[in-house]
DNA sequence: GGTCATTAATGACCATGGTCATATTTAAAT
DNA sequence: ATTTAAATATGACCATGGTCATTAATGACC
C-alpha cells in the first residue's frame, strides 16, 4: 500500500471514489434514475473515465455484490456448531443471512434485483466460484450430506436437488420480503419454510 | 367485428401487425437486440405510431404474456380428476404447464425473464388478477385446501405458505431449466420435486 | 359532396448508456 | 534534464428508447 507508484494509487482512488459515489447515488434515487453523467460529475471525472473502470453501469452493481458475497463463507465459518441437528443449523445459518439482509432493505433490492438481471444477461457461463448463488448450494449441500450421516436427513433423497429446493425457497422467500411493503420478517419466513421442508407437506 | 367503422378496423390491424411482426424478431434475434426501429419499419408504420399503440417497448411482452395466461386456468378445468391424490393432481397439474413451456423454450425464455422484470420494475401494485403468478399459487392453494379435507396434506401447515413454496420450487425449476444448455427435462424435474415436498427432507 | 371536430400517424427531437480516437500524465531509460 | 513508451483521462460522437407538437385520415352531420 505504501510502495505504490502514484499511479497504482490514483487509479484505486479513482474506483473507490466511483464506488462510493454510485452507492451513495443508488441508495438516494435508485439504480435506474441514477445517471453516468450525474456519478462521474459528482465524483470529479469525464464520462469515458467511468468506462475505464466498469464496462458497464450494471457492473458497478456486479462488483457491490461480490464484496457482500465474503459473508457467506464467513458465516459457514462461524455456525459451525457441530452438534446442532441438522435442521438448527441450516436455520441458524440461512436465518444469519437473512438477518444481515434485514440490516440494509433498499441495498439488498437494488443488489438482488439488479445482479440477476446482470447474470441473467450475461452470455458467458456464469462463474461459478465467484457466483454467491453457487456458494450457498454448496454450502446446503454439504450441510445435508453431513445430515445424511447423522441420520437427521433422509438417506433416500437426492442432496443435489434437496439443496436446489432449499435455495429456491430462500430465494423465493427474500424475493417476496424485498416486494412487500409490509414489515414482514424475513428471517421468521424462512425459519419456518425451513420447517415445512424438513416436515414435508403430505400427511 | 363486421360492423366496425373502418378506422377500428385499422387500428386493430395495426397492433395485430406490431405484434406479429415484434414476434418474429423477437424469436429471430431475442429481445434486446431488436429495435424498436426495426419493428416499425418491418410493420410498415412510423415510429411514434408503435407508442400509440404500447407505452414501452417491454409492455409489449407483457402482452405475450397476457395471451399465454389463460392457459392456467384452462388446465385446471382440465385436470379435475378429483379422484386422483393430492399429490398426483398437483403434479399432474404442474408437469402439464411445465410441458406446454416445453413446446417452446426460446419463447418462453423471453416471457420469464422481460416479464419478470417488467413485473418488478412496475411501481403500481401489480394486478392480481390478470398476473399469472398469482393464479397460480391461488390454483396451489385451493389444491391444498382440498387436500387436507381428504386428509392427504398435513391438517398442521399454513397452506398459504405450502402454496408459495410450492411456487417457489416451481418458478426456479423453470428458471433453471430456461437457463440450462444440456436437455434437462423441466417436467421430470419438476415431478421429482413434487414428492421431495411432500416426504420432506428431514428422517 | 363538403365541412369540421376527433382520432391516429408522423418524424424531428431529447436523454442516456456506451465507444473510441486523441490528448495528457506518469515513470523509466538515457 | 530530456526523451519516450505505456498507462490513463477525456469528451465528441453514436445508437436507441421514448416524447410531443404538427399533420393527415376519418366519419358524423349537413
Amino acid at each position: 500500500m505504501n510502495n505504490m507508484s502514484l499511479r497504482e494509487k490514483k487509479k484505486i482512488e479513482t474506483k473507490n471514489r466511483i464506488f462510493e459515489v454510485s452507492g451513495k447515488l443508488f441508495k438516494e434515487k435508485g439504480f435506474e434514475s441514477t445517471t453516468i453523467d450525474e456519478i462521474t460529475k459528482e465524483a470529479g471525472i469525464a464520462k469515458g473515465t467511468f468506462f475505464n473502470y466498469f464496462p458497464t453501469k450494471e457492473s458497478l452493481v456486479f462488483y457491490f455484490a461480490e464484496q457482500k458475497a465474503e459473508l457467506i463463507y464467513d458465516l459457514t465459518e462461524k455456525e459451525a456448531v457441530k452438534h446442532l441437528h441438522t435442521k438448527e443449523r441450516m436455520k441458524k445459518f440461512l436465518v444469519a443471512l437473512a438477518e444481515s439482509y434485514e440490516k440494509d432493505k433498499d441495498l439488498t433490492k437494488l443488489l438482488f434485483f439488479e445482479y440477476r438481471r446482470y447474470i441473467e444477461n450475461s452470455r458467458n457461463a456464469p462463474d461459478k466460484e465467484r457466483n454467491p448463488h453457487y456458494r450457498l448450494i454448496n454450502v446446503l449441500l454439504g450441510l445435508l450430506q453431513e445430515g445424511i450421516e447423522k441420520r437427521e436427513v433422509k438417506e433416500s433423497i437426492d442432496t443435489r436437488m434437496a439443496a436446489e429446493t432449499l435455495n429456491a425457497v430462500y430465494f423465493h422467500t427474500l424475493m417476496m420480503w424485498l416486494k412487500s411493503e409490509n414489515e414482514l420478517s424475513f428471517s421468521r419466513n424462512i425459519s419456518a419454510k425451513i420447517d415445512l421442508l424438513f416436515e414435508g407437506i403430505g400427511d
